[in-house]
DNA sequence: TTGAAAGCGCTAACAA
DNA sequence: TTGTTAGCGCTTTCAA
């Protein structure tokens, strides 16, 4: 049974009190823990066991120091957004702890500040707190990947880089144009023709990238997307004004959406008009929410492989901390879609 | 302009850098810092505007070692559960950040091992990683608590420790007997006096005491619970079939649900049947996840007060961290009842 | 009110 | 293969 706390001080073992006990003097007991190829066979044995009787673990904050490295992964953590079906940010975190661990990272989550999306960034980069940061808001004006390169703080983005197109730093992202095709073509074998779009308004980047595919899987076969297109706020009742207008206007028989919550909005003007999703009219949404599978008529949508983004985004950080630095190439991954009743 | 990087070492400024800068000894700018009532009005100005030229923050690594205090608060992030509408931890997270922020302490996630509940808090114990832990899976038989405790490692949990009366941990929790009966009153003011309870199996706890605040406000009225009460998994599919079962057999006006998942699958058999939540049968769920807000008929939900929740474990926190610790009260907090079209 | 000395626990560099 | 020395950057004595 491990001792765990120093009988004379009430604090946990250090490397002094294991190299005491083994009889070595403490970078012996150093070495055992980070070369143990250096020692011999019976030394380390001793060591070991030491190690095990005190339940030693070296302290954080000394090897910190002394390494100027924190094995600590800085994300910053936005607060929720309540009324969207959304919370790709939330599984995306779960797989990037899980990641994180194997490569021997924890992850420390910061809060933004509304107004500043730089807020947090700072103090982190400039008290050394974190090694790197994942940054994920990679928006179209947001100043985070230009701050952070200029003050050589690493990060890995989860997000192209999409109003700089020389930007350096390693990315990953998740193919929307893709997944936009690949729900539409969905739809296509199955025979219909006239598909609407109902996205998210021009500047953004994600929406008109996904917009891209299904407009580009339409041409393809010679289909018009005229008059089929919808842009609005990603909000459930735009999404049903934008289903409504559709309908009326263009009679689509399918939609394909940007997200969830826009497909949830084609759901309730479909209720409107007594009709349901799958049997009357196929509806395929974005990002694959919880609500998609819990839904009635549950609800086809693209997801994102948010695992794999993890991965690799933890290989592209592993990189660029290893010393010296190796480049990661830059990851685009492609969705798949989870097909379920609505289509 | 902030120079951030000292010119000869290429890392950033340190105290000694600030205090050479300002013309005064290291330890005087360390007082600038943690005690500026030490000094004298015009020193703590120069030494002020020496930090903000150099743009320095202290080293965290160095304060930790010294001061033997981390300020990260540890938090088992565990996988995301598919197919469930929950997401209570993620909205949970999302508010112990913010409060975290407030009290001076950032949020480490570490992953859980599925089989070994205590994997990863051993480590983060021993090398004196986090100050404290926030644990959140109290269920019954979870060693974390006793565990922590004997390890006099302090934490606060979110949820009492319900196999333990004589735990002496802070912790903190929301009435699930409150909700349960918010939830039936509310369905009894509008008339209903069948009202069918929808929980988990037994040995939940938690679904125990929502329960008892369901039979409670029934028995109050001095309506009976008999047949109206249906015990299942978690999940869609339970939800439904006990649905289908009670309508059958009970014939009950209103359900309410120990879950928003399982409220779910109450929509699903009445859906079966031709019938619509709010208008036909009320339903009530509970956890208010982003299910409720989007589904159709909106689903009527038993909320959390999860951001005073974080408040309440950060203040506790904050207690068991100061010097000497402060006890703060075991708190439970009551749920609110959001009402929306299905009920 | 300010400064000097010591040391938190660890590891890199070097010496034995 | 093991041990010695030095120092990471900070704060806590204590002395000036």
């Amino acid at each position: 049974m491990a001792r765990h706390l120093n009988r004379v001080t009430g604090t946990p073992p250090t490397l002094a009190d294991v190299a005491e006990l083994a009889g070595v003097s403490r970078q012996t007991v150093s070495n055992a823990l980070n070369n143990p190829s250096l020692l011999r066979h019976d030394t380390l044995a001793r060591v070991q066991s030491a190690v095990d009787e005190l339940g030693y673990s070296p302290n954080r904050a000394a090897r910190n120091l002394r390494t100027r490295a924190s094995h600590l992964i800085g994300l910053r953590f936005p607060p929720a957004q309540e009324g969207t079906a959304n919370a790709l940010m939330d599984r995306f975190v779960h797989s990037l702890v899980e990641t994180s661990k194997e490569a021997g990272y924890h992850v420390l989550l910061f809060a933004g500040d509304g107004g500043d999306p730089l807020a947090g960034y700072d103090d982190l980069v400039r008290s050394t707190a974190v090694d790197a940061f994942v940054v994920t808001d990679t928006y179209l004006g947001n100043p985070q990947t230009a701050w952070l390169e200029e003050r050589g703080a690493p990060f890995v983005a989860f997000g192209r880089p999409w109003d700089n197109g020389d930007a350096t730093h390693p990315w990953v992202d998740v193919d929307g144009s893709v997944g936009g095709r690949m729900a539409t073509d969905h739809l296509l074998d199955r025979g219909h023709t006239r598909i609407a779009w109902i996205g998210w308004r021009k500047d953004s980047f994600i929406g008109e990238d996904r917009r891209s595919g299904w407009a580009g899987a339409l041409h393809d076969r010679g289909l018009s997307t005229k008059g089929l297109a919808s842009r609005v706020e990603d909000t459930l009742s735009s999404g049903r004004e934008a289903a409504a207008v559709l309908l009326d206007e263009a009679q689509p028989s399918a939609f394909v959406c940007a997200s969830d919550t826009l497909a949830m909005g084609v759901y309730r003007t479909l209720a409107d008009r007594g009709l349901e999703a799958g049997r009357d009219i196929a509806v395929v949404g974005f990002d694959d929410s919880q609500v998609a599978q819990v839904v009635h008529p549950s609800l086809t949508s693209v997801r994102q492989p948010l695992e794999q983004v993890a991965v690799e985004v933890v290989a592209a950080l592993s990189g660029l901390l290893n010393h010296p630095p190796v480049a990661h190439p830059r990851t685009m991954l492609a969705p798949t879609l989870v097909v379920r009743q609505s289509s």
